[in-house]
DNA sequence: AAGTGGTCTAGACCACTTT
DNA sequence: AAGTGGTCTAGACCACTTC
């Protein structure tokens, strides 16, 4: 090999045995962090190729197998798609490919999955001390709190209240969002450089309250599914917190065990 | 390499180029498809090791790094468990690491887990259309109908209602699950040699009746989460179709998106 | 010390896409 | 034809576990 190798080997390699602290990492893991930061700062945009693997060997001087092992587990994760022959570009939201794989509602018989949006609202307001928790802000710092209705088939059937950190999604208006068509993660990836990886839910079955009944067309103490979602950027900073209220008469939430 | 690679090799490479057909099936692929048929064939049990990397290539007569890409797709599905040092050894459901993997209920606020059954009743009888139909029996077929109630936190929290295909569960009456503590997978997996790998669910709000009120000691009407399980062995044949009621005023359904 | 999985390399060749 | 990801090999060495 050729020197530059030690340049990207040697840097992480110096960990100390202490608590939970790996002793050694392993060179792939090493040129999979670098890929990520590259990744987060933006070296390559959502929906552009990274450089081959080959260049990618040669520029961290290390084997194409070396790097093929980072860029496979990044594939895993979904930072990164792979095409035979093509290349490997960065994940984006703009892609009928991954609409499903956070709203995971579907139509309990087989049918059109038409999906229309409408914007209740969209202010900025101080957060709310658990909204501030999840978030990882100070108690009071500004938040986006955006309300709207899923319609799908032409029903009403999602009713959203999104917060997100007001700093990093300065600028967003009501005006803004309903200019934009499409997937909100695909509006927060390509106008705020904020690109959501990966989510976690907790889901509940609760009772209809006036207002929702209202805006879903239902009855009050109608049961709903109650799913919250936290979603993370890179490096896991959580920076979307959303509650949704969905009817389930006529779709269910799938998901798969394996 | 030695020749006894091509009984492995060559064997399923002979597919045509008919629509949806790949003309080329990988070496890893075949090897994998070996294994799994190994597993389900239970050659290896549950809890046990499988024969390690290299005497695998020995026998198949192909190298240890195909052999690993094999076994690391089997890991990645959940059908085998590495250790370092030790072994690669058969998944199984006696094991703390698997129980939340397809009961996705936690506590809302942390607490002990503890996980008590109670069984209701325990069945056989013609399977209903729709039971027929998931299970893919024909109308009328035996069933066995398993009732349910489990507890979380000393709190009736969820009624489950099984459904089995009596052929393949010859012998299950309710003395043999009142004998059985621990997950019913666990069961399956012993003593009828079904072991579950893979699950879809379908997951809705809706009210309770009377008789799922009673039984969990909430109002008729309360919103409940209803988890419908199809589970699956080898090969995507299913063999479980459950009907959960979960009570979520203290629990919540999780799910990672990722 | 011996055996197991885990990492890394260097190089060959294949399948697929674009030029 | 050239470039990309995908497969496969053979061999070295490392980390971890057991004997």
């Amino acid at each position: 090999m050729n020197d530059s190798r030690s340049q990207a080997a040697d840097e992480a390699q110096g960990d100390d045995g202490a608590a939970g602290i790996p002793r050694y990492v392993p060179l792939y893991v090493q040129i999979k962090r670098l890929l990520t930061q590259g990744l987060q700062a933006g070296e390559w945009k959502p929906g552009e190729a990274i450089p081959s693997e080959v260049e990618l060997a040669r520029r961290y001087g290390v084997s194409q197998g070396t790097v093929r092992k980072a860029i496979d587990e990044l594939a895993a994760e979904n930072l990164v798609v792979r095409r035979q022959g093509r290349g490997t570009f960065v994940a984006t939201h703009h892609e009928a490919r991954t609409q499903f794989r956070f709203l995971r509602l579907l139509p309990d018989d087989k049918g059109g999955e038409e999906l229309g949006s409408r914007i209740i609202e969209c202010r900025r307001l101080r957060a709310p001390v658990e909204v501030a928790r999840i978030l990882g802000l100070r108690a009071g710092e500004a938040v986006v709190c955006i309300r709207r209705v899923l319609d799908l088939q032409g029903q009403p059937t999602v009713l959203d209240e999104i917060w997100l950190p007001g700093a990093r999604f300065r600028g967003l208006t009501a005006e803004r969002l309903a200019a934009y068509s499409g997937p909100l993660y695909g509006l927060f990836e390509r106008e705020f450089g904020t690109r959501m990886i990966r989510a976690t839910e907790r889901i509940k079955a609760v009772a209809a309250d006036a207002a929702t009944a209202e805006l879903l067309g239902i009855d009050v103490g109608a049961p709903l599914l109650q799913v919250e979602r936290v979603s993370s950027t890179y490096d896991d900073v959580a920076v979307e917190f959303r509650r949704g209220l969905y009817d389930t008469r006529r779709h269910h939430y799938f998901n798969e065990l394996s």
